[in-house]
DNA sequence: ATAATAATATACCGATCGGTATATTTTATA
DNA sequence: TATAAAATATACCGATCGGTATATTATTAT
């Protein structure tokens, strides 16, 4: 017996005054804020999206059944089929999500430094830990979904190429600030660095993913973060 | 209409000498030199991992079906599980098989070096042209393993775990290697190294497959030999 | 309160999933 | 070459896959 979907909507209270991720990273970054959803259906959808995108995350697309996702919402297929065109269309969401959180925990943590190098210490400091962050549990949403939709799902790499191309500009920007700012030395190659980064990161992910230890991450992001001060002018 | 299966064996001639990956690296990675199979069996077994090991590394185990099994190795479904006793194991002996072919590639490289400096900066090398290495188009079976079996597949997650450690003691080694020679500085930290080369690697890898361009790997494996290059004595 | 409408649940579809019992074919032995 | 044994193909299983038509329920507007 499924539980009634009717009052569902309001559940998804902790994200209905939030910003609108979808907008702000497709259509050019732009960041808008959006109202919470107005209609019923609006307020489901992103409900089945907070609670699909973490099975996603952990299952990938193939390994994602439709059953999954009613288990995990507590709706029916109808339901969900009644919101969204067909699975791709859920796991596109979810993938949104799932990487609009963690973009947001890295926003809100930047946002309490003041220096350039501060900022790109904020990387290695989250990542060093994010066995211990629920909701990374699963992994990176970018490395998880990255090395499954390469080969077998247009759609979903596209959005992880635009997903890896925003954090890439990202870090690319805020080094060059950092430069104009006298805070970085000005012979520092943004693309270069943000390339390492990532690399460092995800790769040192994956390996702790596999251990279940902390040790590799741990080298890692000390590597990092040497790597970080030494652009320090 | 299948083809028959009787004959296909003989097809699997390029490995019938070569050393029985399995071993080596599972049995305490002790090298056994194996000869041909004997049995019509254990070659068309090999029959049947070699020709799904790269569906399993394209596709992922869930993605992969028993159907994507017979189209691939032209067998039915009887003879797959006449010599594999469930999708399982032919999934963990296709991730032996690729990854054994990976290392072997690596290893016949560095063979041809005559300096523990020239035998890391074979890792660099082969990567950095791995979108052009035919057999490594869909990626780094580690990776594409791992990330997928981390959440899902225990003894799949087991057998990327030892893979990867076998990796990292390869490295640790050559370069305790070249300390004792002279070749490394002394107060290189092996393990340090081992995990950075590692997670470089994997992490350019992972963005290359999604964009598709050479930018980032090249921007990686140019730091990693610069930073292989830094450990010269 | 009632009617129109929007949203969700139910029941079902054909296809494919992983897997297997058994018949047929091929191989090895004598 | 006849025969036993091994290996492969055929035909089938129940379960689940993604998806949908339709009935039911809940919401909204009057």
């Amino acid at each position: 017996m499924k539980s009634s979907a009717t009052d569902v909507a309001q559940l998804s209270s902790d994200t209905c005054c939030k910003i609108k991720y979808t907008n702000w990273y497709i259509l050019s970054y732009i960041c808008v804020i959006m109202s919470s959803a107005s209609t019923k259906a609006e307020r489901t959808k992103q409900f089945i999206v907070e609670k699909t995108a973490p099975v996603f995350n952990e299952k990938g697309f193939a390994g994602t059944s439709l059953s999954d996702l009613t288990i995990a919402t507590g709706l029916t297929k109808g339901s969900i089929y009644g919101n969204f065109e067909n699975k791709d269309e859920v796991a596109l969401a979810a993938f949104d999500y799932n990487f609009a959180r963690i973009t947001n925990y890295i926003k809100d943590r930047i946002l309490q430094t003041d220096s350039a190098i501060e900022r790109l210490l904020v990387y290695p400091e989250v990542y060093r830990e994010f066995l211990s962050i629920p909701f990374l549990k699963p992994g990176c949403p970018l490395l998880n979904t990255a090395t499954e939709a390469d080969d077998t799902h247009p759609l979903l790499k596209e959005r992880v190429a635009k997903a890896l191309a925003y954090w890439k500009t990202s870090l690319e920007n805020q080094i060059k600030r950092g430069i104009q700012r006298g805070e970085i030395k000005p012979d520092t190659k943004p693309t270069e660095i943000a390339v390492i980064l990532i690399s460092l990161i995800e790769g040192a992910i994956m390996q702790a993913k596999v251990t279940g230890k902390p040790g590799e991450l741990r080298i890692a992001m000390n590597f990092l973060t040497q790597l970080i001060n030494g652009l320090k002018v």
